[in-house]
DNA sequence: CATCTGACGACCG
DNA sequence: GCGGTCGCCAGAT
């Protein structure tokens, strides 16, 4: 399975804001959901610019484990962001991708197909 | 091929 | 609000 495509979306948010691995599961229709967006994360190559400190769990929780957990901390506070404890103001920090975010293509006027 | 595991999340008590 | 259960699913063992 490649991940690019959630690094790609990961890459988008935007310094001082964050996401939850479900709204990046959503964003791209990942198969298995919020799971698999953390899958994803944890696999992240580091060095390739990929803010992953910004993908929080749902309603702002910071989920991951030492030693990480520290550094992650680190960079949030870096950026601003206010940590009450574990977990972030999802309220003021929350970032909300583009409709189309898969990719932020030119959307070319094909036959759109109808949802739901 | 059978299990286990986890950077998840919705639910429930 | 906190902790436990259950559904999910791709990798690792």
């Amino acid at each position: 399975m490649s991940w690019k495509p959630v690094y790609q979306l990961v890459k988008t948010i935007p310094r001082g804001h964050v996401v939850t691995y479900g709204q990046i599961a959503r964003a791209l229709r990942l198969r298995g959901g919020a799971r698999t967006a953390g899958r994803a994360m944890a696999a992240a190559p580091s060095g390739q610019g990929i803010p992953w400190h910004r993908v929080l769990g749902a309603g702002g929780r910071m989920l991951i484990r030492e030693p990480y957990a520290q550094l992650q901390r680190q960079l949030l506070m870096s950026e601003s962001v206010e940590l009450h404890g574990a977990r972030v103001d999802m309220k003021r920090y929350a970032w909300t991708f583009p409709r189309n975010a898969k990719k932020q293509r030119t959307k070319k006027k094909g036959p759109r197909r109808k949802r739901r």
